[in-house]
DNA sequence: GCCTGTGAACAGTTTCACAGCT
DNA sequence: AGCTGTGAAACTGTTCACAGGC
């Protein structure tokens, strides 16, 4: 077995770096693509440029997961789907709950990509008794009252927190005394939850806060454009050949630069009041 | 590119950190919250617990923008809101537009904290006929046709792309072609774009499939818990005081540990076909 | 004494470049 | 010849620990 024998725990469970995790999902998107075209196999550079990161870091990636191409060929779209899967713990269902269903609420009760991978909505929830059974994306809201039995009921271990910041941290608090070990957490709000709870963090306004920065960045520097234009803004390299070199005969647009580095893992930490920022769902 | 690689070592600090930036707007929400209880000042130690970081990191930060604290007593909370406000670019007004009126559209447009911080919704707008000249949040939706034309008119120079996967990458096209320089994605798909345009994603399935893998290693360690439970999931650390020492006398939760590097950030590249993940709004 | 600001050590991530298999 | 897999180098980000002003 060319699992490494020496060092390097790969295939063990310590080790896949959260870099590496967080990329995992763009390149089974970019697999499952390949696959629906009937695309037997992939080098690194072509599935690298389908998931927009470059083929180096690609192949650093895969690497942690096990050596599971072929030299001189490049990797089996099929095997890399299922063992991409597996690994992100997919071949299994989730069953989700989300919490809060107002506009925010139903456009992901309405994803279509959550059902489609792993993925189960489990149930929806809502703290106001005018939306209690009626349905949304098929299923029928129910109320507040009956979280905790939803949860222990279903087993369910991920929850979605849709709700204004203002209710965020209640429901938080109710969804991990009933079991919930995993949330995503749309509303503007740093939660707090026990050890051994997973955060994860959507934050519209942080998003745009970011993109700000570096329009403002941009404007200043309109001055010398042709020399460092782009790399200017420290938005950094990536895609050193694309950008870099061929002038792209016929694409119509030339790579996006990235820059790595954000977080949407939040961290700690206890807000002190409670609904500072405008919620972004009604009731 | 290749040119020389424009160090920006120097002693003039023309490079904030992106991890920094991206946690500018965390601390100014924990900011804006003590303005508004009219608290005079915070210690770094305080107003990292209120945004979920460990204070040397949050210190670190502050030191990148420049020296707004004073020994022995702490930061001046509204001086520190202008200054990291100004930095973000938030002392301007952005024009936003929205294109992809569905659910999700809507929940942004009626997105509080878009408008509360530096942020203006100029408009929306959708494909679909029948939504032409319905409000929502307000506001007349219109109709994809005038695209163009309302950005160069408002001098939109930051679009929302809330549309389909299928039709993401057209009208991202619309958008730069018109001017657009700064793109939040929701469309489950890579865009490409020119240098010098700047694209981030928020991938509701990208987050859920992270939180899968993280559960489902959870589910494998059950066993051993005391010892390394924490630790042992990878969720690495973050607030080494509260999570490893201090027993937390009164409070609830503890911290939600942490570990860093996401990106949230698009690369680059270009997707072969278009609409392979299910979309988020109806139309 | 308290708390900021920061150099220096450390850790995690990306990129390079090439050995090694097919 | 072509392409993967991976050490090693380069870089970015985090934590430590303490000098230095209040």
């Amino acid at each position: 077995m060319a699992t490494g024998r020496t060092h390097r725990p790969a295939t063990r469970s310590r080790g896949i770096p959260e870099a590496t995790v967080a990329r995992l999902p763009l390149y089974l998107r970019a697999l499952t693509a390949l696959s629906e075209r009937s695309v037997p196999t992939v080098s690194s550079e072509e599935l690298a440029a389908a998931a927009g990161v470059n083929s180096a870091k690609l192949r650093k990636d895969f690497s942690y997961l096990g050596s599971y191409g072929t030299r001189g060929v490049g990797y089996d779209v099929e095997y890399l789907v299922y063992q991409i899967s597996r690994e992100l713990g997919l071949t299994q269902d989730w069953p989700v709950v989300i919490v809060g269903i107002g506009n925010l609420g139903a456009a992901l009760a309405n994803y279509g990509g959550f059902a489609s991978r792993g993925f189960r909505v489990a149930a929806l929830i809502d703290a106001d008794p005018a939306m209690t059974g009626k349905p949304v994306a098929g299923i029928a809201v129910q109320h507040t009252d009956e979280l905790e039995q939803i949860i222990t009921g279903n087993g369910v271990s991920i929850g979605v927190i849709a709700t204004p910041a203002g209710a965020a941290q209640q429901v938080c608090d109710r969804l991990v005394a009933a079991g919930v070990t995993s949330i995503l957490n749309f509303a503007p709000t740093v939660l707090s939850v026990p050890d051994g709870v997973d955060v994860r963090k959507v934050d519209l306004s942080i998003e745009l806060q970011i993109l700000a920065f570096h329009e403002q960045r941009k404007a200043g520097e309109e001055t010398g454009a042709a020399d460092e234009a782009a790399s200017a803004q420290s938005v950094a390299q990536e895609t050193p050949g694309a950008a870099a070199a061929a002038p792209a005969p016929l694409a119509p647009h030339r790579a996006a630069p990235g820059a790595g580095s954000d977080n949407g893992r939040q961290d700690n930490g206890r807000q002190g009041p409670d609904g500072d920022v405008p919620a972004v769902m009604p009731a």
